[in-house]
DNA sequence: CCTCCTCTAGATTGATCGCTCTAGCGATAG
DNA sequence: CTATCGCTAGAGCGATCAATCTAGAGGAGG
């Protein structure tokens, strides 16, 4: 892998656990790698370029996870619940660190860097696309579909957040409960 | 207001709309119009202990919406809906600033600062009795009660996530009608 | 009056921040 | 061979970080 892949692969890494604010150059330079001065060359932009690069890069590996998961299931209702179960299997296997790769880095920058915000933004909107997609092949209208993918994504970042501070994957199993109830009544209405 | 209060308030705020790590201790006294050497004084265990403070009284204050909005409503399901079209109208009324008090600084010190990770636990921790307490009043089982209110805090979190990064009340309002849709739910099959 | 104690006030410390700078390595082109 | 250029390498910049320290202001109790 390249020095500048490594370094957007660390820098995504340790914007997930920390924030970006808490996350140093020099931090990043260590766990890539990578010589200090490469940073400057690649991303003469500085810490704020490498923060976006870093979102988008984390967005789109994190948006294929959606197909990797409903393609394996029967249904969109399994599929979902697969999503939430996946989720919190991972973040209970590595320490309750790996939530979701953007989230934090969202909340934190959202008033102070207007580049970032777009990055997440952006990031955010492209799942809420790849997601309502994917239950319009499931029969449902196009503007359901969007506001179910919100929803879900929203269950999905809460239940994120409570899970890290309670230490529990309960809140992603209960999430994730709710978000495939509501799934399947709006499968089963499309139905009709 | 003593000097004392006044840092926890300052901090409260700050930490609120840009984290923990990106909040110094010199804008803090700045904010709180206070001696830098006050805040030493009154918090010996530095900013950490200030930190943890500060989430505990944002908890506190929060919390006391819960009651402030349900109170108002006809009944939960109502006041469910409140309760978000409220935090949707906030958020924008103070340009995509206040949203969770406590959100940000959960996400980015869950897995450096322990005391911290703490604090945030007790508060969702008391949201969650006191939001269960509600709900079991309107008749639904304890047990139910209390998942249904993860669900709810969980939606309003990753609500507020996905508002602030897209600077749209959509998503608040989606999860809110969601949510109501959960709770009217729970109260008619505890009627029955 | 004086003493005690809480709190104010900010200068100062060493460490770390993001970033710039120069120097040189190593592969490719002429 | 030499020249060029992308990249490595890290020393060093000023600024800022959390935190400590000393000094004194202001009241309360005797």
């Amino acid at each position: 892998m390249s020095t500048r892949d490594r370094i957007v692969d660390a820098s995504a890494e340790l914007f997930r656990r920390q924030g970006y604010s808490a996350t140093g150059v020099k931090q990043i330079v260590a766990a890539a790698q990578a010589p200090f001065g490469s940073v400057y060359h690649f991303f003469p932009g500085g810490k704020e370029q490498l923060g976006a690069e870093a979102i988008r890069h984390s967005g789109a590996l994190y948006e294929q996870l959606i197909p990797a998961v409903f393609d394996l299931a029967p249904d969109v209702v399994t599929g979902t619940r697969d999503f939430f179960a996946g989720a919190a299997a991972h973040l209970v296997a590595t320490g309750y660190e790996d939530a979701c790769p953007i989230a934090t880095v969202a909340l934190e920058i959202s008033s102070s860097s207007e580049p970032l915000r777009e990055a997440c933004a952006d990031v955010f909107a492209s799942w809420i696309a790849a997601g309502a997609l994917r239950f319009e092949a499931a029969g449902i209208a196009a503007d359901q579909a969007r506001e179910l993918t919100i929803a879900m994504i929203a269950a999905l970042e809460g239940a994120f957040v409570l899970a890290r501070a309670l230490r529990s994957p309960k809140p992603l199993e209960i999430a994730g409960a709710l978000a495939a109830d509501a799934v399947r009544a709006a499968v089963s209405a499309a139905g009709r």
